[in-house]
DNA sequence: CTTATTTGGGACATCAATGTCCCATTCAGG
DNA sequence: CCTGAATGGGACATTGATGTCCCAAATAAG
């Protein structure tokens, strides 16, 4: 690859950053949000925006790339192949609770990925992320340590941690569960599911 | 209510009934599908469309209530109050899968209910909808009897409960999962979560 | 302090979706 | 078979979002 990746001067970098991160949080609410909306959350003129991302797509994605090395570096640190899997997949869910708005706006609209996703230019697009391969790895090792649920597909599986963690943080944005209610909540449902235990 | 419920006679009944379920299919895959596009996939043309549902917004309102009615007849015939909780609720997973793209309509985008639910014209919107409350009255009820999880909140089970469903019928739309392996995936992932039980 | 960069906002052309109206054609029902 | 309802498609005005351009003001960098 020839581009050029400049370091984004202070200045720059930080307007840039402001509004992809604004791009997230207010896309995460509404797919069809206004470039002027998002423009006002980031708290900079809409030919401002433009200057940054000439049109709607390239902001797309922009937003898409950026949070999904958001979400990798969260997934990054939680280590998943140190530890059990049981423990290491509570830590997992913790970081992708942490990634904030970003897991919203990735997963809220599956269309997304589709379009603007790593590989949307390409015609082999099946949702593999650079971000669900590691994931994938817990799952298997967790079935193969005999932690995880053998019976059903890793990628169930996987369907179902995004699920949750989606669900969960969507709640709490409501103020239906304390934020810090969250990542318990859902670790507990993940893992146990609803049934009573005695 | 002086609304005066015409019986829909058969041929416009018939009209109507091929635009909302269209309509449903369509939005339900894209959110932001044109009045154009649902006629299509109505086999309708679009001035037709608009004989029917003079704006959008009317649309909306019209394939909202009509999900949540189908939706509530499927919950209905599931016989919620009768027999072992956990039995009930198997009953109402495959109802909910049953009532197809629907859910995907509904649950989807959370906006749709926000702004054209059955409340949405009083501000007091909570999100509470005549589907919920046998739902929740059925989660109260295993609770109590021993049968689900008693240390979390029903609504949250439910939310989970939606979830789910929501993610096993998506997965088979898109040829993840065979679709007579969506109630059954969903059931065990539902009850018993995704830890490897000896 | 001086200069170059960055910004905000206005003016503008463009484009797609929407909603309205109309008329010829088709279809269902008597 | 005949009549009225229902339909499809074209033409049209309107609206809101988008993208472009430009300039004066603000801000950062030297």
């Amino acid at each position: 690859m020839s581009t050029t990746e400049i370091p984004e001067s202070g200045t720059r970098g930080r307007t840039r950053r402001a509004i992809l991160a604004a791009a997230a949080s207010v896309l995460a609410r509404d797919h069809g949000a206004t470039l002027a909306d998002i423009a006002e959350a980031a708290d900079v003129g809409r030919s401002t925006l433009h200057r940054y991302f000439p049109d709607r797509q390239e902001l797309m994605k922009a937003v898409v790339e950026d949070s999904l090395e958001v979400l990798g570096r969260s997934v990054a640190e939680a280590q998943l192949e140190d530890g059990p899997p049981l423990e290491a997949m509570r830590r997992l869910i913790a970081a992708m609770v942490g990634a904030g708005d970003r897991i919203l706006f990735l997963w809220g609209d599956p269309r997304v990925l589709a379009e603007y996703g790593p590989r949307a230019d390409d015609g082999c697009e099946d949702g593999a992320l650079p971000v669900d391969d590691p994931v994938l790895r817990l799952i298997e090792r967790g079935q193969a340590e005999g932690a995880f649920d053998p019976d059903v597909a890793p990628a169930w599986i996987q369907q179902v941690l995004w699920a949750l963690v989606f669900t969960g943080y969507e709640n709490a944005d409501k103020g239906l569960i304390p934020r810090h209610g969250v990542t318990p909540t859902v670790v507990r449902t993940f893992e146990n599911g609803i049934r009573h235990r005695t």
